[in-house]
DNA sequence: AAAAAAATACCAGTTTTCAGGGATATGAAA
DNA sequence: TTTCATATCCCTGAAAACTGGTATTTTTTT
């Protein structure tokens, strides 16, 4: 990894021009203290959520990459990372994340990003992670590739729309009648659903359903 | 809230000595460019863990004030912020934490945290609290005070040890027979630890019991 | 256009949880 | 010493969840 983080190694095409999107203000101070060090990264906009990341994206249609957080409390920044592909092809997009949420990374590659970097990360790491990006490659980050997160994909199962939905509103205590008149079903599909959360997270009841789900950050 | 940070307000005694512990580099970045536009706030140094944080406190004597991230991997913030203060009585804690972990509040303080800042909040309020704290005051991010929060002081109900095995055990999938057979009970007792859980977590089921014990950190 | 995935709906029987009581023993705190 | 919190145990009836199926329609993907 190159020591002089200012000086971009040839090959390199072009400046970075990026939107940074993160709820929480410090880190979206950090990346902006970090990445300012770079003669080839410029900090285009910032934005604490997706509308306004969305707003300025249109805004500024030299940004070419997008460093997200995954957590984000109203879109995930997953749906965020998807959106971003379908309507600006052309811009590439990092996650940035705390290593527990590990078990989203596959999700944000089938969504189309590019590289994956955790909040631990040095500046070394992200300016590197930007810079293979940028040329067309992937990045992820060291602790992405553990043998710990190669043996136990524990990760998230994929979820259907309804099933998300369906399961949110279990875990705010809604039961199968309850859920059913919310969304105009029947209460029979809504434990058709159940079950299939059921089997999908391999658990045998709620209390299991609502830990799993918590811990790979579905509900 | 003073428009010009670099200028401290009269009245503040001395120079803020700062140690700031965080395991995400990125926020440690943040906070850095953050503080250091005040010109009465100097960072003598920065930590990723509990025990490097406390090789440093004890290599620098003039450190008068520790911001720390609540959830570290290794101790979590309340049992450094504990230690510390037993140690170095004259250094005042901050905690730092997401919006989400404001249950730890009240804990932190009781282990003698003058402070609580969010990692959303912006650089006037951070400076704000660490200048109100040196003053001997306390300071808790507005979002912390707000009706949501005080109304509901969600925070974890004081659980017996009883009742904290068997939510953990009920967590596991667990069913009051099964728990019963474990902990040789009778269902009946489990299932009476079961309805005072429900009770104390103010919830009418499983799901969200198992929910709100997540978010409070207690499973 | 065909195939696959998702969403919908149904049923019967069993297990588990929940609501709402009552009751006793013990150790710690007031 | 008396109260209080904790832990224990018991009961009934109702509500909800879980098991193990089948089956049709709609949407999406190939």
């Amino acid at each position: 990894m190159d020591k002089n983080l200012n000086i971009p190694p040839s090959g390199v095409r072009g400046l970075a021009k990026i939107l940074l999107l993160d709820d929480h203000f410090m880190v979206l101070e950090g990346l902006k203290s970090i990445l300012t060090q770079s003669a080839d990264i410029e900090i285009i906009a910032t934005a604490v959520n997706a509308f306004d990341a969305h707003v300025l994206l249109k805004k500024h249609p030299e940004i070419n990459l997008v460093l997200t957080d995954i957590n984000l409390p109203d879109v995930s920044g997953i749906e965020f990372c998807a959106k971003v592909k379908k309507e600006f092809p052309h811009i590439q997009v990092i996650g940035i994340s705390t290593f527990k949420q590990r078990s989203y990374v596959s999700q944000m590659m089938q969504n189309g990003a590019s590289g994956y970097v955790v909040k631990s990360a040095n500046a070394e790491e992200i300016i590197f992670a930007i810079r293979e990006v940028l040329n067309g490659k992937f990045y992820f980050s060291s602790e992405i590739n553990t043998a710990e997160n190669i043996i136990l994909p524990d990760s998230a199962p994929a979820l259907t729309r309804r099933e998300k939905e369906i399961l949110s509103l279990i875990a705010q205590g809604l039961t199968n009648n309850d859920i059913a008149e919310k969304l105009f079903l029947s209460p029979y599909t809504v434990d058709t659903h159940r079950k299939n959360l059921l089997f999908k997270f391999e658990v045998a009841n709620t209390a299991q359903l609502i830990k799993k789900a918590t811990e790979v950050g579905l509900v």
